[in-house]
DNA sequence: GAGACATAGGTGATGTTATTACATTCGTCA
DNA sequence: TGACGAATGTAATAACATCACCTATGTCTC
């Protein structure tokens, strides 16, 4: 699999990226493509493309994540750091919707061994987890 | 996690689920929704609704699964056995397009003792790898 | 057989997510 | 200034999925 996302700080983000980036940043939950184009319009967002473009530059830098069950977005949790790992899992409650971003290392060796076995060359991974978080079994 | 597939023989489909296996069955790639229609317009299925039925039940049954991050369905490759597996996980060929079926129990114990280490109770899981297999390689 | 119930099917309209095509603007550098 | 690549703006359209409503079919009971 591809390395590490290096050096993207988010302070040299262009004004689209930014809106999107903060938008995301003042979630507690995943949002959608529309969601944030509502959120923004006030900004001057007007189409779907405006947040599409700056979502696909986001995750390039490694700064979001796309959740495919979800069709939806989050911050990456390290998005603060220098260099931000790339071997992001997450679990999904499906009580409340919020989403944990994982990064835990023996995953990524036994996703890369699984892989190699059958010479499938790895670039990246999708891993999403569905159930109930702790607060959500309590209640 | 929750427990295996069993006992849902391929042959008391309905018509309409039986029409989407065997258009399932023809296909060395995944197929969309709309490309099931389009596959099954000459038997008689018109509208989206009647192919996502019958999806839902095939993937009730574990006959089908779904890629999330391609949209788009794959019979089992345990469909014909009597006990299905519930830990699949994919190879997405991302210059061919092929998907291939992975049944991994340490990476089934790995989620399940990831999950719980965080208090998560895991019901489903998605796991979704994206790179070149071994033809695409060479080539 | 009549009635009740559960499962499956048919159809049109609508909702949601994502991309194409094309013109314009901005930043950087020679 | 002019050239170039990156980013933006806008409208239209494509691709994926569900809602609402109604009909048909099978099964079980009386
Ligand atoms: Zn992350
Ligand atoms: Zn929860
Ligand atoms: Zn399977
Ligand atoms: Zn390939």
């Amino acid at each position: 699999m591809s390395g590490e996302h290096r050096h993207a700080e988010p302070d040299k983000l262009t004004k689209n990226q930014a809106l999107v980036f903060h938008a995301l940043e003042g979630s507690e939950k995943p949002l959608g493509a529309y969601d944030l184009l509502d959120a923004l319009r006030g900004d001057g967002l007007r189409s779907p493309l405006q947040i599409y473009r700056a979502l696909d530059k986001l995750i390039g830098m490694g700064l979001v994540h796309r959740l495919e069950s979800l069709n939806a977005f989050v911050l990456c949790i390290h998005c603060g750091e220098e260099v931000r790992p790339d071997n992001a899992a997450f679990t999904i409650c499906t009580a409340c919707g919020r989403v944990t971003e994982l990064n835990d290392s023996s995953l990524a060796r036994l996703l890369a061994q699984l892989a190699e076995a059958t010479g499938f060359a790895l670039e990246q991974s999708t891993v999403e987890l569905r159930g109930l978080c702790a607060a959500c079994q309590a209640a």
